[in-house]
DNA sequence: GCTTATTACCGTATGCCATACGGGAAAATA
DNA sequence: TATTTTCCCGTATGGCATACGGTAATAAGC
């Protein structure tokens, strides 16, 4: 899904943080506006709940709003920066706490929050993991995140250089893995087809073109009953088991880096285990 | 972007094994068919590359190929299906080694190679990030994946029930990084702009919206000039070093998990530290 | 109350998209 | 040559973002 980039970036920038929307009280000379930007990113985020993001198109919004589809043009550049719109808006919906909020003890604690309400949102949202993270709205709702995320590793013993990374690898699983989860359910429930269903209708695969000999290892684990993909309980194990894999990584860095300040700062080299 | 799902699962099947591409060598008896399956695929592949995911309809892959837009449904069901088919296509470009071929000793220089060649691929064809990964093509490309990354993580130690986890604990993570990563050069690419004039266009930014009492912590990381987000050398950073972390916690749970057998097979739990 | 300036609303037109349908062309068989 | 089979593709339909310009509502100036 395309996103801003051609319009006025301070404009966008003014749409995130509410500039103009707060302000006037009613100075204003011409006619009044019908609608206000929050009305509007609602709407479009109510369409892209309810019938996907592909689903939410100019039309189906105003159509929401009981306007015409080009009045939405009065209030914002276009689709892209409603897109912008929309993401921080529901990223903000997290209300991670701030820096005098009270929050969990630990950085492990904090972490497993910042999951917890992430996970939250991409169900509640299941669209939200179309929308590509590079170049992202500069608004509150990304900015919550960076500024949790780097508090909860800063601090902690990590390497100064490794706070940002650290906090990027934890975003980029937390945000891939919710996604996943929340696009599986997704599927489910617009298809009507349950994922046994989706595997079921497919089981033409084992019998015609899936070669036991040139798959072993996968053969022998779901012989041995451990294989799960494409199975509700096995996303989840995926998110949870898989950030405690990597929450021990940070943990093991952070050991690392109290016993040798001088030693490697990163996690250990290539040949750690045969 | 949508997948297929519509139609006739067991045709996709034998378009993603090519079964009947291979097999008639000339018993047909009407019109010989002036395109294979595998050069539509190419073609299709070649738009994206080119002009993005975006840009990738019926009309320009037939183009491409010197012929009618209608032409392809006489080989393919419909976009969603080519999709399937480029997907598993670019996918197999890894090369993964199989069973019998020569492999990397020890599963942690395995992880990196295959992490290497995911990202590879993805530099090779940005848009593969964009697609869904949840009711993957069950074609050869993904089930190389699958099967390597099985082998990988089976017989090291690990619980049984934890190696579908963590493999795909590892498969998201690359996946995620690797398409961010790839997605950002091609964001420079098609807009023409890197990321340092993306951010100089933003600059109004920090003057205007970032509050460095509501961002303390992302203040201070900045002043310290440890924040280099939405940067080339950030993303490696995030994919090598969060990768590390990975193996590093796999690592840990392999060390725990041959230590008590009977006690706790996942990652640390919750207090870990503090 | 009337005029004018300002602002918001939105109908229409343009040029993309996927794909259903059916007519016509090419090749092998009879 | 006639028939059958297979493939190629023009046209039509309905949906998309959005440029443009007309119209309606409101406040300020008189």
């Amino acid at each position: 899904m395309e996103r801003s980039g051609a319009g006025d970036p301070a404009r966008t920038l003014d749409l995130l943080w509410r500039h103009r929307a707060a302000a006037p009280a009613r100075p204003a000379r011409g006619r009044r506006p019908r609608f206000a930007v929050d009305q509007i990113v609602a709407a479009a985020v109510a369409v892209a709940d309810r019938d996907g993001l592909a689903a939410m198109s100019m039309e189906r919004v105003a159509e929401e709003l009981g306007a015409g589809t080009m009045s939405l043009y009065t209030h914002i550049p276009g689709k892209a920066e409603l897109l912008d719109l929309m993401v921080d808006a529901v990223l903000a919906e997290r209300a991670l706490p701030g820096p005098g909020d009270p929050a969990p003890e630990g950085w492990r604690a904090r972490v497993e929050l910042y999951a917890e309400r992430t996970r939250a949102v991409h169900r509640r949202h299941p669209w939200l993991g179309q929308v590509s993270t590079v170049r992202p709205p500069l608004g509150p709702g990304t900015f919550a995140e960076e500024e949790f995320l780097i508090a909860a590793f800063a601090g902690i013993g990590l390497p100064p250089d490794r706070v940002s990374p650290t906090a990027g690898a934890v975003a980029a699983f937390v945000g891939a893995t919710a996604a996943a989860e929340a696009a599986a359910g997704q599927a489910e429930r617009e298809s009507g087809q349950t994922e046994d269903a989706w595997w079921a209708a497919r089981q033409a695969f084992w019998r015609d073109h899936f070669d036991e000999a040139r798959y072993p290892a996968v053969a022998a684990l779901w012989r041995a009953g451990g294989l799960d993909r494409e199975a509700p309980e096995a996303r989840a194990a995926v998110l949870c088991h898989g950030l405690g894999l990597l929450l021990d990584g940070i943990e093991a860095c952070v050991r690392r880096s109290a016993a040798g300040p001088a030693g490697p700062a990163g996690p250990a080299g290539p040949g750690g285990s045969r």
